[in-house]
DNA sequence: AATCGTGTTGACGTTAACGTCAACTGCAGA
DNA sequence: TCTGCAGTTGACGTTAACGTCAACACGATT
């Protein structure tokens, strides 16, 4: 169950995206499936690996941040200064992403806050008119 | 305090974006300034749009969707159907906007684990290293 | 053998959201 | 009066993230 393989069009229905979108990933070097001949062959790693992408377009990150996060995800680093430069990278992405975040909160609160004010003003413009027609 | 009023440099600055920048949303209909001659001149009205446009930005909107927004916030319309659809109008966008935002929160609290997991593994591959170094 | 269906590789096109640059205007200071 | 600065209007350039299309490969089907 753990080695289980994607064609290409499986991994495309599934998370809504077209094949041309997924080879364009590994255009850019976010994705590295195996081969068939000419065939892409999709492993489970590289199906979380499209999942880890789409997540993060969702949260308004670029490809290339998404690249490095899949990097912080998929060491390929052996000795301790390298590793340590990966752990300060993830201790840096992880505070922005939680900025980011608040920020957002805040962000949609407010934006919640003077949807409801302006429902409230139509609402009485609406009372106006029906007031007056009577 | 209520009309004071700013110049085009005055916003560039406040919110940290360009001249250019201000102009285009002025060109994609977003803003609408007063003239003295062919300078422009931007009201607290004009100014608070701007606010709207960049919050609009943070929360991944496009300019299109800030533009609608805008339009709700100070509606033209002065008759009872008109104002129904907005109310409907404003009440769609609201429970986008939350959906959208339960999505990022749930997206952010899986990447921070994953986050947290990988910095984890960090660690014991560094752990390794020094053990086998003594 | 001919035809699908699905896959592949270029190459070029597209859209949003600006950046860049050139040529101009109007005003304030030396 | 000249200079400089801030502002303006086009026009064209740029980047990310794909879409579109043409031409070809390959296995399965009819």
């Amino acid at each position: 169950m753990a080695d289980r393989t994607y064609g290409i069009s499986d991994l495309a229905s599934e998370f809504d995206v077209t094949t041309r979108t997924i080879r364009f990933y590994e255009e850019k070097g976010l994705l590295n499936p195996l081969r068939d001949g000419q065939t892409r062959i999709y492993s489970a790693a590289d199906r979380t690996k499209l999942k880890l992408i789409l997540r993060g377009k969702r949260l308004g990150l670029s490809l290339e941040d998404s690249k490095s996060i899949i990097e912080m995800y998929h060491p390929e680093h052996d000795n301790s200064p390298q590793l340590i430069k990966l752990i300060d990278k993830i201790r840096e992405r992880r505070r922005l992403l939680k900025e980011q975040l608040k920020q957002q909160l805040q962000d949609l609160q407010d934006m919640i806050y003077e949807l409801d004010q302006a429902e409230d003003r139509c609402q009485d413009a609406l009372n106006e008119i029906n007031k007056t027609t009577h």
